[in-house]
DNA sequence: CACCCTGATGCAACAAAGTTGCATAGGGGC
DNA sequence: GCCCCTATGCAACTTTGTTGCATCAGGGTG
Protein backbone atom coordinates (compact mmCIF):
# COMPACT_ATOMS: atom_id res chain seq x y z
CA UNK A 1 0.00 0.00 0.00
CA UNK A 2 3.20 2.45 0.91
CA UNK A 3 6.51 2.30 0.15
CA UNK A 4 7.56 5.24 1.04
CA UNK A 5 6.96 4.30 4.88
CA UNK A 6 10.19 3.58 6.78
CA UNK A 7 9.91 0.27 8.14
CA UNK A 8 12.64 0.16 10.43
CA UNK A 9 11.48 3.45 12.13
CA UNK A 10 8.35 1.79 12.34
CA UNK A 11 9.77 -1.03 14.26
CA UNK A 12 12.39 1.25 16.22
CA UNK A 13 9.16 2.91 17.67
CA UNK A 14 7.38 0.19 18.74
CA UNK A 15 10.58 -0.82 20.80
CA UNK A 16 11.83 -3.58 18.88
CA UNK A 17 15.18 -4.17 17.55
CA UNK A 18 14.99 -3.44 13.29
CA UNK A 19 16.88 -6.07 12.26
CA UNK A 20 16.63 -7.03 8.69
CA UNK A 21 14.13 -10.02 9.04
CA UNK A 22 11.92 -7.79 10.77
CA UNK A 23 12.37 -5.18 8.25
CA UNK A 24 11.82 -7.34 5.51
CA UNK A 25 8.80 -8.71 7.01
CA UNK A 26 7.11 -5.94 7.53
CA UNK A 27 7.91 -4.51 4.56
CA UNK A 28 5.89 -7.27 2.72
CA UNK A 29 2.98 -6.81 4.37
CA UNK A 30 3.15 -2.98 4.01
CA UNK A 31 3.89 -2.87 0.50
CA UNK A 32 1.41 -5.23 -0.94
CA UNK A 33 -2.28 -3.64 -1.92
CA UNK A 34 -3.92 -6.25 0.07
CA UNK A 35 -3.42 -8.46 3.11
CA UNK A 36 -1.29 -11.16 2.35
CA UNK A 37 -0.97 -14.69 4.20
CA UNK A 38 1.86 -15.73 6.36
CA UNK A 39 2.98 -18.14 3.52
CA UNK A 40 2.94 -15.17 1.08
CA UNK A 41 5.14 -12.84 3.04
CA UNK A 42 7.78 -15.62 3.75
CA UNK A 43 7.73 -15.97 -0.37
CA UNK A 44 8.47 -12.18 -0.59
CA UNK A 45 11.20 -12.31 2.62
CA UNK A 46 12.92 -15.06 1.24
CA UNK A 47 13.11 -12.97 -2.54
CA UNK A 48 15.45 -10.32 -0.67
CA UNK A 49 17.73 -13.11 1.10
CA UNK A 50 17.36 -16.18 3.29
CA UNK A 51 14.71 -16.65 5.98
CA UNK A 52 13.23 -19.48 8.01
CA UNK A 53 9.84 -19.83 8.04
CA UNK A 54 10.06 -20.64 12.04
CA UNK A 55 11.18 -17.11 11.89
CA UNK A 56 8.40 -15.46 9.75
CA UNK A 57 5.77 -16.92 12.11
CA UNK A 58 7.74 -15.35 14.79
CA UNK A 59 8.10 -12.03 13.55
CA UNK A 60 4.18 -11.73 12.52
CA UNK A 61 3.59 -12.82 15.92
CA UNK A 62 5.68 -9.72 17.36
CA UNK A 63 4.24 -7.04 14.96
CA UNK A 64 0.96 -8.03 15.78
CA UNK A 65 1.66 -8.08 19.25
CA UNK A 66 2.99 -4.85 19.01
CA UNK A 67 -0.05 -3.18 16.97
CA UNK A 68 2.29 -2.60 13.99
CA UNK A 69 0.76 -5.78 12.04
CA UNK A 70 -2.90 -6.56 12.15
CA UNK A 71 -4.01 -10.21 11.73
CA UNK A 72 -7.67 -10.77 10.00
CA UNK A 73 -9.31 -13.66 8.26
CA UNK A 74 -8.95 -13.61 4.70
CA UNK A 75 -10.63 -16.13 2.64
CA UNK A 76 -12.22 -19.60 3.55
CA UNK A 77 -10.18 -20.72 6.67
CA UNK A 78 -6.94 -18.92 5.82
CA UNK A 79 -5.27 -15.70 8.11
CA UNK A 80 -4.00 -12.76 6.28
CA UNK A 81 -1.97 -9.55 7.57
CA UNK A 82 -2.30 -6.19 7.06
CA UNK A 83 -0.07 -2.80 8.47
CA UNK A 84 -2.00 -1.75 11.27
CA UNK A 85 -3.13 1.67 11.36
CA UNK A 86 -0.57 4.19 11.39
CA UNK A 87 0.34 7.67 10.16
CA UNK A 88 1.26 6.49 6.23
CA UNK A 89 -1.42 3.80 6.60
CA UNK A 90 -4.56 4.96 7.72
CA UNK A 91 -7.34 2.34 9.26
CA UNK A 92 -9.56 1.22 6.81
CA UNK A 93 -12.57 -1.37 6.28
CA UNK A 94 -11.06 -4.99 3.93
CA UNK A 95 -13.57 -6.25 1.28
CA UNK A 96 -13.96 -10.15 0.68
CA UNK A 97 -15.43 -11.38 -2.58
CA UNK A 98 -17.14 -14.85 -1.81
CA UNK A 99 -16.89 -15.64 -5.57
CA UNK A 100 -13.14 -15.24 -6.11
CA UNK A 101 -11.67 -15.08 -2.66
CA UNK A 102 -9.62 -12.31 -2.98
CA UNK A 103 -9.10 -9.14 -0.52
CA UNK A 104 -8.94 -5.89 -1.18
CA UNK A 105 -8.63 -2.56 0.94
CA UNK A 106 -11.04 -0.08 0.90
CA UNK A 107 -11.02 3.69 1.21
CA UNK A 108 -9.84 4.73 4.59
CA UNK A 109 -12.73 6.62 5.94
CA UNK A 110 -15.43 4.77 3.43
CA UNK A 111 -16.79 3.65 6.70
CA UNK A 112 -16.97 4.88 10.32
CA UNK A 113 -18.45 3.50 12.93
CA UNK A 114 -19.60 5.42 16.36
CA UNK A 115 -17.52 3.73 18.96
CA UNK A 116 -18.75 6.20 21.69
CA UNK A 117 -21.80 4.31 21.98
CA UNK A 118 -19.93 1.18 23.08
CA UNK A 119 -17.81 3.06 24.98
CA UNK A 120 -20.61 4.23 27.47
CA UNK A 121 -22.59 0.73 27.23
CA UNK A 122 -19.07 -1.54 27.50
CA UNK A 123 -17.30 -2.24 30.38
CA UNK A 124 -13.45 -2.54 28.83
CA UNK A 125 -10.98 -1.24 27.42
CA UNK A 126 -11.15 -0.70 23.11
CA UNK A 127 -7.64 -0.36 21.00
CA UNK A 128 -9.10 -1.33 17.54
CA UNK A 129 -11.79 -1.57 15.14
CA UNK A 130 -12.02 -4.10 12.40
CA UNK A 131 -14.51 -3.59 9.29
CA UNK A 132 -14.81 -6.31 6.99
CA UNK A 133 -17.40 -6.55 4.05
CA UNK A 134 -18.40 -9.73 2.60
CA UNK A 135 -20.05 -9.81 -0.96
CA UNK A 136 -19.27 -10.15 -4.49
CA UNK A 137 -16.26 -7.53 -6.28
CA UNK A 138 -17.46 -5.86 -9.74
CA UNK A 139 -15.16 -8.17 -11.71
CA UNK A 140 -17.08 -11.21 -10.62
CA UNK A 141 -20.27 -9.28 -11.05
CA UNK A 142 -19.23 -8.88 -14.37
CA UNK A 143 -18.63 -12.29 -15.15
CA UNK A 144 -21.79 -13.25 -13.74
CA UNK A 145 -23.86 -10.96 -15.65
CA UNK A 146 -21.96 -10.81 -18.75
CA UNK A 147 -24.69 -9.22 -21.05
CA UNK A 148 -26.61 -7.43 -18.69
CA UNK A 149 -27.50 -4.35 -21.14
CA UNK A 150 -28.94 -6.87 -23.65
CA UNK A 151 -30.51 -9.07 -21.01
CA UNK A 152 -32.44 -5.49 -19.76
CA UNK B 1 -26.59 -17.39 22.54
CA UNK B 2 -30.55 -18.82 21.73
CA UNK B 3 -31.71 -21.88 22.79
CA UNK B 4 -35.26 -21.61 21.41
CA UNK B 5 -34.00 -21.99 17.86
CA UNK B 6 -35.13 -24.22 15.66
CA UNK B 7 -32.03 -25.12 14.18
CA UNK B 8 -33.89 -28.04 11.76
CA UNK B 9 -36.22 -25.48 10.31
CA UNK B 10 -33.53 -22.67 9.66
CA UNK B 11 -31.13 -25.75 7.83
CA UNK B 12 -34.45 -26.40 6.18
CA UNK B 13 -34.87 -22.82 5.08
CA UNK B 14 -31.38 -23.02 3.54
CA UNK B 15 -32.55 -25.60 1.41
CA UNK B 16 -29.91 -28.74 3.07
CA UNK B 17 -31.41 -31.58 4.41
CA UNK B 18 -31.64 -31.33 8.04
CA UNK B 19 -29.61 -34.53 8.69
CA UNK B 20 -28.80 -35.21 12.72
CA UNK B 21 -24.91 -34.14 11.60
CA UNK B 22 -26.21 -31.07 10.82
CA UNK B 23 -28.75 -29.82 13.26
CA UNK B 24 -26.03 -30.89 16.13
CA UNK B 25 -23.19 -28.58 14.28
CA UNK B 26 -25.44 -25.25 14.00
CA UNK B 27 -26.95 -25.86 17.63
CA UNK B 28 -23.18 -26.54 18.88
CA UNK B 29 -22.65 -23.03 17.31
CA UNK B 30 -26.20 -21.38 18.71
CA UNK B 31 -26.26 -22.33 21.93
CA UNK B 32 -22.67 -20.91 22.33
CA UNK B 33 -22.38 -17.74 23.99
CA UNK B 34 -19.31 -16.84 22.38
CA UNK B 35 -18.21 -17.96 18.93
CA UNK B 36 -16.60 -21.04 18.81
CA UNK B 37 -13.83 -23.31 17.28
CA UNK B 38 -14.02 -26.20 14.57
CA UNK B 39 -12.73 -28.23 17.65
CA UNK B 40 -14.80 -27.42 19.94
CA UNK B 41 -17.88 -27.63 18.10
CA UNK B 42 -16.73 -31.30 17.45
CA UNK B 43 -15.83 -31.85 20.66
CA UNK B 44 -19.96 -30.10 22.15
CA UNK B 45 -21.43 -32.80 19.20
CA UNK B 46 -19.36 -35.81 19.89
CA UNK B 47 -21.28 -35.47 23.09
CA UNK B 48 -24.59 -36.15 22.26
CA UNK B 49 -23.63 -38.90 19.63
CA UNK B 50 -20.31 -39.92 17.46
CA UNK B 51 -19.47 -37.78 14.83
CA UNK B 52 -16.52 -37.48 12.30
CA UNK B 53 -13.80 -34.52 12.30
CA UNK B 54 -14.26 -34.90 8.83
CA UNK B 55 -17.45 -34.27 9.00
CA UNK B 56 -17.51 -31.21 10.71
CA UNK B 57 -15.40 -29.91 8.91
CA UNK B 58 -17.54 -30.48 5.66
CA UNK B 59 -20.91 -29.18 7.80
CA UNK B 60 -19.11 -25.88 8.65
CA UNK B 61 -17.97 -25.38 5.08
CA UNK B 62 -21.95 -25.95 4.41
CA UNK B 63 -23.34 -23.91 7.15
CA UNK B 64 -20.65 -20.80 5.78
CA UNK B 65 -20.99 -21.15 2.21
CA UNK B 66 -25.72 -21.31 2.88
CA UNK B 67 -24.87 -17.90 5.43
CA UNK B 68 -26.20 -20.10 8.52
CA UNK B 69 -22.87 -19.84 10.05
CA UNK B 70 -20.37 -16.97 10.39
CA UNK B 71 -16.43 -17.53 10.29
CA UNK B 72 -13.97 -15.27 12.12
CA UNK B 73 -10.95 -14.98 13.51
CA UNK B 74 -10.78 -15.47 17.25
CA UNK B 75 -7.67 -14.77 19.29
CA UNK B 76 -4.39 -15.48 17.63
CA UNK B 77 -4.56 -17.85 14.93
CA UNK B 78 -7.71 -19.51 15.36
CA UNK B 79 -10.75 -19.26 13.59
CA UNK B 80 -14.41 -19.72 15.45
CA UNK B 81 -17.51 -20.03 14.22
CA UNK B 82 -20.72 -17.66 15.13
CA UNK B 83 -24.53 -17.62 14.23
CA UNK B 84 -24.97 -15.98 10.62
CA UNK B 85 -27.31 -12.95 11.50
CA UNK B 86 -30.88 -14.20 11.10
CA UNK B 87 -34.60 -14.08 12.95
CA UNK B 88 -33.24 -15.21 16.54
CA UNK B 89 -29.91 -13.89 16.39
CA UNK B 90 -29.40 -10.62 15.13
CA UNK B 91 -26.06 -9.21 13.82
CA UNK B 92 -23.57 -8.03 16.19
CA UNK B 93 -20.12 -6.98 16.51
CA UNK B 94 -17.91 -8.97 18.33
CA UNK B 95 -14.74 -8.19 20.87
CA UNK B 96 -11.64 -9.77 21.33
CA UNK B 97 -10.06 -9.38 24.84
CA UNK B 98 -5.85 -8.81 24.11
CA UNK B 99 -5.42 -10.71 27.10
CA UNK B 100 -7.23 -13.49 28.06
CA UNK B 101 -8.38 -14.28 24.35
CA UNK B 102 -11.54 -14.71 24.96
CA UNK B 103 -13.95 -13.62 22.27
CA UNK B 104 -17.50 -12.20 23.31
CA UNK B 105 -20.41 -11.02 21.35
CA UNK B 106 -21.26 -7.59 21.91
CA UNK B 107 -25.57 -6.03 22.34
CA UNK B 108 -26.86 -6.40 18.62
CA UNK B 109 -27.12 -2.63 17.62
CA UNK B 110 -24.55 -1.43 20.12
CA UNK B 111 -22.38 -0.50 17.21
CA UNK B 112 -23.85 0.76 13.76
CA UNK B 113 -22.19 1.52 10.45
CA UNK B 114 -23.88 3.64 7.50
CA UNK B 115 -23.09 1.80 4.40
CA UNK B 116 -24.57 3.85 2.13
CA UNK B 117 -21.11 6.02 1.77
CA UNK B 118 -19.65 2.76 1.00
CA UNK B 119 -21.84 1.44 -1.39
CA UNK B 120 -22.21 4.43 -3.29
CA UNK B 121 -18.31 4.18 -3.98
CA UNK B 122 -17.83 0.56 -4.07
CA UNK B 123 -18.55 -0.71 -7.26
CA UNK B 124 -19.26 -4.49 -5.85
CA UNK B 125 -22.26 -6.10 -4.08
CA UNK B 126 -22.29 -6.28 -0.35
CA UNK B 127 -23.93 -9.14 1.50
CA UNK B 128 -22.53 -8.83 5.31
CA UNK B 129 -20.51 -7.08 7.68
CA UNK B 130 -18.43 -7.80 10.67
CA UNK B 131 -16.93 -5.63 13.39
CA UNK B 132 -14.68 -6.49 15.64
CA UNK B 133 -13.42 -5.26 18.21
CA UNK B 134 -10.41 -6.04 19.90
CA UNK B 135 -8.86 -4.16 23.28
CA UNK B 136 -8.83 -5.68 27.06
CA UNK B 137 -12.25 -6.70 28.69
CA UNK B 138 -12.95 -5.58 32.11
CA UNK B 139 -12.20 -8.85 33.65
CA UNK B 140 -8.39 -8.39 32.54
CA UNK B 141 -8.24 -4.74 33.25
CA UNK B 142 -9.70 -5.52 36.91
CA UNK B 143 -6.32 -8.13 37.08
CA UNK B 144 -4.17 -5.48 35.84
CA UNK B 145 -5.11 -2.86 38.17
CA UNK B 146 -6.31 -4.76 41.27
CA UNK B 147 -6.19 -1.80 43.67
CA UNK B 148 -7.32 1.19 41.66
CA UNK B 149 -9.19 2.94 44.34
CA UNK B 150 -6.32 2.87 46.86
CA UNK B 151 -3.53 3.76 44.31
CA UNK B 152 -5.70 7.13 42.69
C1' DC C 1 -38.77 -56.94 -2.74
C1' DA C 2 -34.46 -56.33 -5.72
C1' DC C 3 -32.14 -52.75 -8.04
C1' DC C 4 -30.10 -48.51 -8.61
C1' DC C 5 -29.13 -43.83 -7.73
C1' DT C 6 -27.95 -40.05 -4.71
C1' DG C 7 -26.22 -37.69 -0.91
C1' DA C 8 -24.29 -38.00 3.88
C1' DT C 9 -20.98 -40.02 6.60
C1' DG C 10 -16.82 -42.41 8.19
C1' DC C 11 -12.10 -43.80 7.81
C1' DA C 12 -7.35 -43.59 6.74
C1' DA C 13 -3.86 -41.38 4.60
C1' DC C 14 -2.20 -37.12 3.30
C1' DA C 15 -0.88 -32.13 3.14
C1' DA C 16 -0.42 -27.75 5.05
C1' DA C 17 0.14 -24.70 8.74
C1' DG C 18 1.92 -23.61 12.95
C1' DT C 19 4.89 -24.79 17.29
C1' DT C 20 8.63 -26.44 20.23
C1' DG C 21 13.15 -27.45 21.80
C1' DC C 22 17.56 -26.92 21.13
C1' DA C 23 21.90 -25.26 18.84
C1' DT C 24 24.35 -21.42 16.99
C1' DA C 25 25.78 -16.71 15.93
C1' DG C 26 26.49 -11.91 16.90
C1' DG C 27 26.63 -7.80 19.87
C1' DG C 28 27.35 -5.48 24.33
C1' DG C 29 29.28 -5.27 28.82
C1' DC C 30 32.74 -6.95 32.18
C1' DG D 1 38.57 -13.62 26.33
C1' DC D 2 34.22 -14.56 28.76
C1' DC D 3 29.44 -14.12 29.77
C1' DC D 4 24.86 -13.07 28.72
C1' DC D 5 21.11 -11.89 25.91
C1' DT D 6 18.48 -11.90 21.81
C1' DA D 7 17.59 -13.29 17.02
C1' DT D 8 17.78 -16.89 13.99
C1' DG D 9 17.91 -21.49 11.97
C1' DC D 10 16.89 -26.32 11.89
C1' DA D 11 14.50 -30.55 12.64
C1' DA D 12 10.95 -32.83 14.74
C1' DC D 13 6.49 -32.54 16.17
C1' DT D 14 1.39 -31.29 16.77
C1' DT D 15 -2.61 -29.50 15.10
C1' DT D 16 -5.64 -28.51 11.63
C1' DG D 17 -7.70 -29.16 7.51
C1' DT D 18 -8.25 -32.05 2.97
C1' DT D 19 -8.74 -35.92 -0.27
C1' DG D 20 -10.08 -40.30 -2.03
C1' DC D 21 -12.57 -43.96 -1.40
C1' DA D 22 -15.82 -47.22 0.90
C1' DT D 23 -20.15 -47.60 3.08
C1' DC D 24 -24.79 -46.82 4.36
C1' DA D 25 -29.50 -44.96 4.42
C1' DG D 26 -33.34 -43.28 1.87
C1' DG D 27 -36.19 -42.78 -2.25
C1' DG D 28 -37.75 -44.00 -6.55
C1' DT D 29 -38.60 -47.65 -10.19
C1' DG D 30 -39.40 -52.04 -12.03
Amino acid sequence: MCSRCNYAKLIKKSGLDPTSNRVRVLEAIGSSSSPVSAGEIAAAARRTAGINRVTVYRILDLLVDRGLAARMVGGGRSLVYGMAPSENHPAHPHFHCRDCGAMQCLRPGSLQVDLRAVERSFAGEIHGVEIRLEGICRHCLKKRRPARREAG
